[in-house]
DNA sequence: TGACAATAGGTTGATATCAACCTATTGTGT
DNA sequence: ACACAATAGGTTGATATCAACCTATTGTCA
């Protein structure tokens, strides 16, 4: 943020002979208020953040996310586990394929409706996420001190809000 | 949310047998627990209704973020986009294209400094930027009701408290 | 049962994201 | 001025993201 200029009440300078723009003081609504920028900012910022702790396990915040998802008794339908990570549903496709690729999850047609598939992890899988947990953690709490404390909740809370 | 099973205060009943994988209760810490998948959850949300609202003037939200930072008197370099929008360098190097294709900005060498580039907005993503503005600013009015009043402000302040 | 809508998922193409590695320019200390 | 570190950015390759379009299976109802 402090990279751009202080706010100035006129029109963009570079456009002062011809008033065909968005006038400065909207540019400074949009950089100011807008949610999608603020949250997608942060979600760069979160990823990189556990792309780096978790690259001595080869996994990227996602993938641990989508191994996370798919470790529970009944292995999940492609399409619930889009609908829980608010993906769509071609995108989790394209993310199954390295997981996939290492062994770390199976992809097998539901046996009750051809058209399902189910998504199963496998030892391996269930084996990284038991080496990563504590990376996760270590750096979540991290992450929640550089939060005023009590406010991660309220975060949470807030983007739960949105769906 | 809902499509997750109830949680079990034992094990991964498909993992029953060994122990060779994260206790259950953990997955529920981080599905729980984890700002990275909650963040990233609402930046795809939010991400894919505004791509769908500026959708009939063939721009993203992300490339509708961009044009907005580049909306200042002064045209700023690359680097300095990339650490206002938080994300790597190379990534916006990519996303400069289709917009200089489009003819909504230009890249040109700094005068003083031979190795950065300027972007620099061009009266067409002006226009652009002027003729979307309302529709960017009826969804985020949408998205702004949709979560309780005050809170807005509360979860811009913590999502930049992570920066 | 047969027609047809609804559901589940795959494929392709464009853009988005970042790491690793590269070149060119600028600043600095001697 | 020269050597060298620091800075700014480009290129490539892998993964991530979504829309548009496609097939196959299941459910419904006449």
């Amino acid at each position: 943020m402090s990279t751009w200029p202080k706010i100035k009440t006129a029109s963009c300078a570079a456009e002062s002979s011809a008033d065909d723009g968005l006038p400065f003081a909207n540019t400074i609504e949009v950089r100011d208020a807008c949610l999608c920028l603020h949250v997608q900012r942060a979600a760069r910022m979160l990823a990189r953040r556990f792309d780096e702790a978790l690259r001595p396990f080869d996994l990227t915040s996602g993938q641990f996310s989508l191994l996370v998802s798919l470790n529970r008794p009944e292995p999940p339908t492609i399409g619930s586990v889009a609908t829980l990570l608010a993906m769509d549903r071609t995108t989790l496709t394209a993310n199954l394929k390295p997981l996939e690729r290492r062994g770390l999850l199976k992809i097998a047609v539901d046996k009750d409706d051809k058209r399902g598939r189910r998504l199963i992890i496998t030892a391996a899988g269930r084996a990284l996420l038991k080496k990563t947990y504590p990376t996760w953690k270590a750096t979540h709490v991290e992450i929640e001190f550089s939060i005023a404390r009590g406010s991660a909740d309220q975060l949470r809370s807030s983007l739960r809000s949105l769906a």
